[in-house]
DNA sequence: TTGTAAGCGTTATCAT
DNA sequence: ATGATAACGCTTACAA
């Protein structure tokens, strides 16, 4: 193993000069700079992050913590962990993955985290966190967040809608009290009234049977030329069956619009036009936007909106 | 931060004493072992983990290596994944993901790998590596892995064909020359062959459209009381979509039975029977190999295959 | 069985 | 601007 020392011997120098070379460069002399670095590649020098670790009392390990009680195949968060997994990798740090509420506080030590999945009783414990962390999701606490602009996906797939001529513009909805939703709603209701339409909104358990079943259950209600706004592609799966179900054509008289864009999309028949969340990304966005917090010594991030992609396939009208 | 020392003082030891009661509690007193474990929860002493990988030149870091190109949104993987990272986190280990080959040797060290998706020329480059290493899936070089039994597998659905009574049992694999293909036609030859049936068996890329075509095109060679055994349920879920779409009845007339059982199987319609694989338990056992491979300083732990279970649901008869 | 001392590789502090 | 020294928390090797 090639440590500092070896370096420091290699560049006729001291390990102090090394390590400030990596840690604080503007305060060596260029010349110096210069040869330290040539000794490091020459030795193919790696720091040893467990002695970085315990020097700077820090771990290297940043919890990601999952406070939802997630189906643990849905691929929505495991493109989200694979993205932090990534960014974290990037530079240096590994991933730990914190499923029980008890983990958070105890057990191993971390540098940092990432939260998702809250819910308001949750926001106590979230405070007590000593060290840095940042949120991944809309939240109405000051938390740092990343998250998709949720309004504008809402209003890019109404505007396209509409730009598609359907006569009716229906929003089905999820029926939790989250932020995410009122933001994805808000989209669809402002677009609406800026073409002096009245917006029509149901609110479903996020299922694709359940709004399957609502599809059948008020087929009466929705006339041809109807396109449905949906706040996942969960429900948007559940809507297309129920159209198809009673007769209905896709994408002529029926339109169906999801929001997500991860994977379910690609499997209904036929594929969805979506609200593509940029998931992935957003994960590396989390990871980076931590680790610059760190480096900062907690400084206040913000928020950060993403905005997201619409993708036309085969729901709509062409 | 609580330290050996601080404990050691509460428990009127020396620091060893505490060490020794946490690595190796047999060649102390139990006594002294008691009073140390006293002093350890009154304090709420919690290891340093960096301390403890830099005496022990160790990182407490599994590297996760994914070497086959995936489309990140498949849940199998991220099933898989995550599975991994619990059962690394119970064991105070966190994981670095790597899907950039020249990440494998070069940049952080790890203290083993987990490596998935390799193919023929991978293997000089999994050689290579001078730390334990355990793979995921069957492989035919000597190393240690873990997977499903995929030949069990492929039987259960057989068998249950079989005891449905559909008259004609057709196997439709993929077209790649793995090593879980070949076990998964083989349960199903086996099985066929100990009933005197004649196997049938095509071969297709893993896309649902692509076996909705295949369905479509040869549907005047597939007669009704036909059970479609598939090798994915991304081929079941196109298979069934053909069906339907030629008028075939589902399940009195055609079953269809998928393998993997990650998400896929329950978004299709009506829902796949299918061999679930339990991917975030391999996950979980792939750590608990790995740690118990480095805790036995890299000893050969050989192969675990575990057997799937086989879900019924409405894509065959009742 | 228990304790003492040295060292793992790095960085902060203080001196030059 | 650069270097010497101690310290981070733990474990191995050796001494008692």
């Amino acid at each position: 193993m090639v440590t500092l020392s070896d370096v420091a011997k290699q560049a006729n120098v001291s390990k102090m000069t090394v390590s400030r070379v990596i840690n604080h460069p503007e305060q060596v002399t260029p010349e110096l700079r210069c040869l330290v670095e040539e000794a490091m590649t020459a030795l193919n020098y790696h720091p040893n992050s467990a002695a970085k670790a315990l020097a700077n009392n820090r771990t290297n390990v940043i919890k990601v913590v999952i406070l939802e009680d997630i189906d643990t195949t849905e691929p929505y968060y495991m493109s989200l962990i694979f993205g932090i997994a990534k960014g974290l990798d990037k530079q240096g740090y590994a991933l730990q993955l914190v499923t029980d509420r008890a983990h958070l506080t105890g057990g191993n030590r971390a540098d940092g985290f990432i939260v998702t999945g809250e819910r308001a009783k949750d926001i106590p414990l979230i405070e007590q966190l000593t060290q840095p962390f940042v949120i991944f999701g809309e939240n109405r606490y000051g938390f740092d967040y990343i998250d998709s602009d949720n309004k504008a996906g809402t209003a890019l797939a109404t505007n396209y809608a509409l730009a598609k001529n359907y006569q009716s513009i229906v929003f089905i909805g999820l029926d939790v009290k989250e932020s995410f939703e009122y933001s994805r709603e808000a989209g669809y209701i402002n677009t609406l009234q800026q073409h002096q339409k009245i917006p029509q909104i149901y609110r479903l358990a996020n299922h694709s049977h359940v709004s399957q079943a609502f599809i059948t259950d008020n087929w009466h209600k929705f006339a041809p030329d109807t396109c449905f706004i949906c706040a996942s592609d969960r429900i948007a799966v559940g809507v297309e069956r129920g159209i198809l179900e009673n007769g209905g054509n896709v994408p002529r008289d029926f339109g169906i619009i999801g929001f997500d864009g991860v994977f379910l999309d690609q499997v209904a028949n036929p594929q969805l036009t979506t609200v593509k969340q940029p998931v992935q990304q957003l994960g590396e966005l989390l990871a980076r936007m931590l680790l610059q917090k760190l480096a900062q010594s907690g400084a206040q991030q913000g928020e950060v909106l993403v905005t997201p992609e619409l993708v036309t396939r085969g729901s709509t009208r062409d």
